[in-house]
DNA sequence: ACGCATATATGCGCGCTCGCACTTTTACGG
DNA sequence: CCGTAAAAGTGCGAGCGCGCATATATGCGT
């Protein structure tokens, strides 16, 4: 398999915690609201002390988009590792990124996302968190870059994604303010966007694009 | 002048109070640490009501950093509005950039943002602060660029200051960790790194350099 | 099987952030 | 000069994040 879990009682049970408050944050706000699920509830959801709660979680809002995201930051090292050898970085970078955005989350999340600005937030957060992980895999797959140079690349690949997630949350919830029922009108946002998270992400990285060739070796 | 203030009594006093708060963050902060001042007492030097002071500032980290990045956002319009019409974007969005950046902190504020990674982040924050702003006056110079690409292009811009900003930060902290009294190797970090952190910013953006040219008419 | 070292869960309490309602100050037209 | 509307200041309370000390559970060597 790619992940090896079974290292132990101790992290399989860590794991499994971490899953068990992410999901009932997430039931719960879909249920109440995001501003109507208190710490407590979740915690007793998951059969645990509220302190215990904020050992996996610093804030309310990491815990709902942890449902989300879920482990997307561990995936994309492999998703480049997954690419061919010998391609070159402006196409297994980007490709990389994309892969790990290529399922929509539900029209219930997306909805959730639309109404909380601190969630819109935090799922930003989330995609700047692939920072760090696609440092090490772009090290990690050879070249002669130096780290400076392979942080900073990093670094503007996920702004670039943050930029066209930004964008996209922004105007799905537009989308749904003015229009009718509003999820048909997802597809084309305002001027012809396009539809899916991944091509939006994928334009955006195409501007990086002329950086990312003149670092091939 | 560049900005004209008297916009009456009450934008003033604002202002000031907003000033005379950071002033005082700071001044604390020096006196007892960055974990020994509290709301509280920033609110009392400052002669207003602890709840007050939460109206101006979300956070004492970011009441101390303000003190340090003031209205550096607001400046990088001005200074890319200064650039020759003519110049391309690679060297002018570089060179608009920097300037913000060429004149250091002082020493005793350097050790405030080492000591405290709370502070650190803050800062870093503010670096972030400048996307907004920079995108607007990107737009505002003209080029048939779309919003979408000013964004992603701010996004990468701030990211890689960012970045650099991240790592002068950390190779200062650990150098005055490690070092002497450790003022005096600032100047050359792990690996003979530049000294300052214009000099850091601008290295960054080289990276992104020829995304820059690319999108030059 | 047992004991020790380590890691996790929990209770407690401090300080912080912020929504809400209310008071005080400022700006402006008569 | 004064009355009124808008904006800033303030007190209060709920909920949150987290450091600390402690209890409990787990891993490992013998």
């Amino acid at each position: 398999m790619s992940t090896e879990e079974p290292q132990g009682l101790r992290e399989r049970k860590k794991v499994a915690m971490r899953e068990a408050l992410a999901a009932a944050a997430l039931r719960l706000a879909q249920q109440h609201g995001v501003a109507g699920v208190r710490v407590d509830d979740i915690a007793d959801a998951a059969g645990v002390s509220p302190r215990t709660y904020n050992n996996y979680f610093s804030s309310r809002e990491q815990a709902i988009v942890s449902a989300l995201a879920a482990e997307r930051s561990l995936r994309i090292g492999a998703a480049l590792g997954a690419r061919p050898a010998g391609e070159p970085l402006s196409v297994a970078v980007v490709e990389a990124v994309v892969s790990q955005y290529d399922e929509d989350p539900g029209t219930d999340v997306l909805g959730l996302l639309a109404e909380a600005p601190a969630l819109h937030a935090e799922y930003l957060e989330s995609i700047s968190a692939l920072e760090a992980p696609l440092a090490a895999a772009v090290a990690e797959r050879g070249g002669t870059l130096d780290d400076e140079t392979v942080a900073v690349l990093a670094a503007a690949v996920a702004a670039a994604a943050r930029s066209a997630a930004s964008r996209w949350l922004t105007g799905f919830r537009d989308a749904a303010a003015t229009g009718a029922s509003g999820l048909v009108a997802v597809t084309t946002v305002d001027g012809g966007a396009p539809g899916s998270l991944a091509e939006a992400i994928r334009a955006a990285l195409a501007v990086l694009s002329p950086a990312l060739a003149a670092l091939d070796g």
